[in-house]
DNA sequence: AACTATATAGTAATTAAAACTATTTGTCAA
DNA sequence: TTGACAAATAGTTTTAATTACTATATAGTT
């Protein structure tokens, strides 16, 4: 993790900015999301930052993740079907998901980058985020695909 | 609804194909699927499908919708923080979703259509599902929007 | 150093979704 | 048409994710 304490001050001005407080909590949250390097639910997340604040609440985990993607630090993974998981990489990029197994893959493809969002909507409504998104079957449940059982 | 009764043919076909069972239960929460024309939760499909099988129970609704994703006679609808939702409206067609009040406004853009996806997904994985998802704030929350607050 | 609105810890409540089990039923073959 | 039986369902319980609640603590400010 390059530039962390860079991302650091960029959490320090959002908060400064949303008049919301740098408390510990915050930081630490912040930190273990970056650190995972991929797209933890909060109980992923909780479990890692007790390691330095043993007396966290997963409620407050819960609460700063919701509030990192409030004013723009971090996102909610888009996707369905599975506990929320979050998104500490803001670069532009996107997501494969695992319908079955739930895992989520990121990648780069230039094509998917700056959606033009349609005139419509830019004027209906404000928009925050625009990604391409794709799902199917990663290759270890692909393996063990057989007969759908609906029970 | 027109087609409808291509549509459940469709479904019976499906059914058959996979070895699955054909059951007044599958059949009412399908049409219950198509008729409501937006994406609705598994309550919402339960409430309907009730009033043709009253003792149909919530359980049966979740299952049955879950396999018609799987047999891909629906799907649901990418997105966070809600309950899941479903769609019966297999044509191209992407979403926007408010993050307030979760609601999902469908729209069509020609140029979101046909994504090409990149060689190293469909080598790596099996693609289910490819579709462009915008999310951000309708015009009724936007109204509604103040300082933002965490707690 | 003191004040105060905000945030947190600890816990309880809520609620979506899955699991469980006895019973029913769709499908198929006799 | 009738049985046999695997599959599906109803009714219920369990699990688990998330939010709500409230007394206490604290960050930011004066
Ligand atoms: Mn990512
Ligand atoms: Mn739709
Ligand atoms: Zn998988
Ligand atoms: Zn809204």
């Amino acid at each position: 993790m390059k530039n962390l304490g860079n991302k650091i001050e960029i959490l320090y001005n959002l908060c400064r900015d949303k008049q919301l407080k740098i408390t510990p909590q915050r930081v630490e949250v912040y930190k273990a999301l970056l650190a995972s390097g991929d797209h933890p639910s909060a109980e992923t997340v909780y479990a890692k930052v007790k390691k330095n604040l043993p007396n966290i609440s997963l409620d407050t985990v819960n609460r700063t993740l919701n509030t990192l993607s409030l004013i723009g630090a971090a996102f909610v993974v888009e996707g369905s079907g599975d506990v929320r998981r979050f998104d500490g990489n803001l670069e532009n990029h996107q997501h494969f998901k695992c319908v079955k197994c739930k895992k989520i893959f990121d990648f780069k493809h230039n094509a998917f980058e700056n959606i033009e969002v349609p005139e419509e909507l830019r004027h209906k409504f404000k928009v925050l985020r625009a990604t391409v998104y794709i799902e199917g079957l990663c290759q270890s449940c692909l393996e063990k695909e057989n007969k759908i059982q609906s029970n």
